[in-house]
DNA sequence: CTAAAAATCAGTATAAATACGGATGCTATT
DNA sequence: AATAGCATCCGTATTTATACTGATTTTTAG
């Protein structure tokens, strides 16, 4: 039976060690490399070629922690990353989940949890603990307030304008003149405090108004 | 000790007077009222001033489930919404989540897991088993396989885009011409098969480009 | 090494969006 | 009855974006 071989990225000497030192202690699992951030990693990734999981921090300098899930998913291999986080923010857990991560602990997580997840993450399986999921769909959840500033001709005017539509096209299928449209939409950017269209299609779809 | 006022809204006859009969084993729940869309729902929500959850079936005529959350989640009021839906597909359960859901059951749950769900909702805390939130964490890191068409340069103007930066602007800090830049708008809009930048932003997130 | 992308720049023309103005009728709330 | 917000409309001018065609250099991949 191989080991499973792992990579731990943190800029924290400390705790990188520190983490190094409670695995020694569990036969299967194997700590390959400690590095302090996401160049370093990619550098140990090429070196070894047999890496199953990766333990990442998310603040780290130079590449930081969603770069590296960013460029891991992006490339094909079947590195799980473990993010380790010592912020437990739903934005943060939600933007992980996202961008690939097979679990994510937070720093004062015990070492049974840790182990426990190195393990099922390694069967291939992502892992989120309860908590964490349910801050995930708090933040989710959360994320619109705002869907009353917008009238609903506005909001009927907004999705169209999501869906490629031009101001003309939107006018004729909504039986109004043009200007009428060019209206809504400069009320709306100025409702939402962006500067153009573009600005305005993200911050809608972030406060999930589209 | 007053019970838990609910009501629920499927449009299955079956199904919806099954669920009450089944509740009435319990003292701490009330079934107010028995409704099959969302229109019903919300005549029945005038009437009863005083009903903590509703039962919410995700396809249903009129106004569905969907709609429902919407609704909810833009009037103030506490009603806890929890869906009991046939779909496990990840893509709905991210859409309860997103949309105010405190729970979201499979309707081949057990009676003991219904109860213990709507006694925690009723708490005022959201509740979604180890393997819903599974599925939707899934379903959110799949979002994107689609990150390698864009070359690095057009993921880094297709950025600024979205940021608000006119084109002009982009040159400026990018340190290229106009037409640099335009062309990259150009490739991009034609990679991703998209009109404009308005629908551009919209898919760029969709897929988790930005 | 060679072919294919990627990144850079250009001309010309049209279409669309944005920034300023300003106006009216309607509805809901106070 | 009055105020405020909404939806609707208009003019003028400027800035941006899009469409089409075309090109060079560098980088990457086979």
């Amino acid at each position: 039976m191989k080991p499973i071989n792992l990579i731990i990225a943190d800029d924290h000497e400390l705790f990188r060690n520190g983490l190094n030192e409670l695995l020694k202690k569990y036969d299967d699992v194997h700590v390959v490399a400690l590095v302090e951030d996401g160049n370093e990693l990619f550098k140990e990734l090429e070196k070894h070629k047999d890496i199953a999981i990766v333990l990442l921090d998310i603040t780290m300098p130079n590449m930081d922690g969603f770069q590296v899930l960013n460029k891991l998913k992006n490339s094909d291999n079947n590195i799980k990353p473990i993010v380790i986080s010592m912020h437990d923010e739903g934005n943060y857990i939600a933007s992980c989940a996202k961008n690939g991560a097979y679990s994510y602990l937070l720093k004062n997580t015990d070492q049974d949890e840790l182990i426990k997840t190195i393990r099922i993450v390694n069967g291939g399986k992502k892992y989120f603990q309860p908590q964490i999921a349910e801050k995930m769909i708090n933040y989710m959840s959360e994320q619109s307030v705002s869907e009353n500033i917008l009238s609903n001709k506005e909001k009927e005017v907004l999705d169209l304008i999501s869906k490629g539509l031009t101001t003309k096209e939107i006018a004729k299928r909504l039986f109004v003149s043009s200007r009428t449209i060019e209206t809504h939409r400069a009320n709306i950017i100025k409702k939402l405090e962006v500067k153009n269209t573009a600005e305005l299609i993200k911050k809608a779809t972030e406060i999930n108004l589209i």
